[in-house]
DNA sequence: TGACTTTGGTAAAAGGTTTTCTCTCTGCAA
DNA sequence: TTGCAGAGAGAAAACCTTTTACCAAAGTCA
């Protein structure tokens, strides 16, 4: 029964330089410098160094190595979203980008609590982080935390920054317009745009650029971003008089999830009578719905990477322009538009 | 022009104990164990010091800190799961149980990359994480990668792990009892089972104990974990001549969700003519489904939080029992079943 | 008064790595 | 033979904190 008992792996002694130098029958210093490839020695000593740190399984304790460079090669990415919905794909972008430059990523989900947002930077400042990411599920709001006068540098992605920062957001008015050009261009002219609340700047962004690609046929319905607003809305644009729209544009894909659900229920085909694009190409709705939904793809890893490179140049010293960075959208075309290949 | 580039912040300097030794005019030692509530001295003196630091702001370096200690208050969570969304909740239980003992936690997520795996351990013990967390989305499945022989502890969380380590996961024939003997309570005798792939061990032990708990009746369809799937499944049994179920179980929420439209377009009415549960209690899914699921939620949360705990546990030597603990779910009643308060 | 304990505090080592400075050769020109 | 340059390598400091060992002064007891 006692031998059941798990404990921490036998408390195996960590190699450290000092065993690389002994082995070699060198100095610290001069295996130091061999390794790191700094220094000057014969090429025969460097390689013998090398060798032997690789056969005994030598790797650099990062702690020791931060303490004196000041560069912990660690990162905090900061979110208030729950779900992960925007926060994932940023954080594989992130992720993706500077594990290549052997920085690791500490994950800090705050919800909206300013209490533990505040814990948590002073839990990550204590690591010495490099740099910290600010995330969230709004480009209009601030995370519940302040993040002015850190002692490192910081980097908004996909949430309102500080006017001296950098920020990179989504270019929500280029999204938008992709969507209503490629409705315009397989012949829809009548284009109504189901979207979400008012407040979302975002919202507006998006339906600025929707009346400007569609031009005169200007028809925008607001609500809340759920599958059964976009349901309601389509039930309302189809019991009320008048003509009916060939295309719908909806504010995110569950909207469009919803309006696809109403079309069907009254017997109208998509995209065959009615095209209908949605906005996040969040997968798991976009492809799932029948038939699946071209949309508008943000590229959010896309702006996770450049987010990841820009706070390790800052880290580095290296000049950073402060501004906000609109980041190009992607139509992501699937079925629910037709058009591309006619009855396939 | 020029003072428009963004630089790292002005290098302030950072305040070790060596200033507030000088501000509060003690030694370097007396100032360490006056802030540690160790060592014996003065109460007065202990005062003073703790206010000096608190005043000039000091915060201890946790890179020393642990360099001396062993301890990086550090850990990691590797996970393969793309989607995030059985890490995601993982994650957050995890971090919850952890925040507060001052742990921060790397994530990494491997996609199913062996190369891509390995180089994220190297990193987590370059940094001398305290402990890993292995998690992904098969119970049945490990990751794709050797996680045995590691100097740090590791727990696996709803992924297979190593016989002599510790392993939590979900009790899902537990839940599938939950859900099966609910629709018996509320009267449903003619129950069906709609699940996912044969492959999967958790496919096999919810049908199990689906039959196990239906008595008699036992029909099981294999299919894949899709919308469509659960749409398809819905129309076969419609479709076929004989007595209809009047409920259906499904493997997951997006199966069920699929039921719950086939049997929309065929008229057949949630829940007051069939019953339908889902099994995961997706949210983004479960919710918005018309009408929303009654679902078994596999506690994954609380599953991260133990899985937290433990890892914490075997980092400071505090002995562990190796093996598999299964948790046990919760059945989320929402308005696919009715039977609960009839006919609100 | 002498021996011993307690109190309040300091000096120094340790932890693992990098970097700067110094030292000792060897070879070569004067 | 002296002087010198440069190659190769080692010693030591530095990073910041914790901990152990130690010391001096003051109090306690016989």
């Amino acid at each position: 029964m006692r031998e059941d008992i798990l404990k921490t792996g036998g408390a195996k002694k960590r190699i450290t330089i000092h065993d690389v130098a002994a082995a070699a029958g060198v100095s610290i210093s001069t295996a130091s410098k061999a390794l790191n490839n700094n220094g000057r020695m014969g090429a025969e000593t460097r390689e013998r160094v090398k060798r032997v740190a690789s056969d005994i399984g030598f790797r650099p304790n990062a702690l020791a190595r931060g303490l004196l460079s000041k560069r912990s090669f660690t990162i905090g990415l900061l979110t208030n979203d729950t779900y992960g919905r925007f926060t994932l794909p940023v954080m594989a972008g992130v992720s993706e980008a500077l594990v290549d430059h052997g920085v690791s990523v500490f994950l800090c989900a705050i919800e909206d609590d300013p209490a533990l947002g505040q814990i948590h930077v002073e839990a990550m400042l204590d690591k010495q982080v490099d740099g910290i990411i600010a995330t969230g599920k709004r480009l209009d709001r601030r995370l519940p935390v302040d993040l002015s006068n850190l002692p490192v540098p910081v980097v908004y992605a996909f949430t309102e920054g500080t006017s001296d920062s950098v920020t990179f957001r989504s270019d929500d008015a280029h999204g938008a317009t992709l969507a209503v050009e490629w409705l315009l261009q397989i012949g829809r002219r009548r284009i109504v745009h189901i979207t979400g609340p008012k407040d979302f700047f975002s919202v507006h962004e998006r339906a600025d650029a929707y009346s400007k690609a569609a031009g005169g046929s200007e028809a925008v319905m607001y609500g809340v971003w759920s599958e059964s607003w976009g349901h309601q809305a389509t039930a309302e644009i189809w019991n009320r008089p008048g003509e009916k729209p060939n295309a719908l544009f909806c504010g995110n894909d569950q909207i469009a999830r919803g309006a696809v659900d109403a079309l069907r229920e009254r017997g109208i085909n998509v995209p065959d009578d009615v095209s209908v694009v949605g906005f996040d190409n969040w997968e798991i709705v976009a492809a799932q719905t029948r038939p699946p939904l071209t949309t508008v793809d943000m590229e959010l890893k896309e702006l996770g990477r450049q987010a990841g490179l820009t706070v390790l140049a800052l880290a580095e010293g290296r000049p950073v322009e402060p501004g906000v960075r609109k980041l190009p959208c992607r139509l992501v075309v699937r079925q629910s538009c037709g058009g591309v290949s006619p009855r396939e």
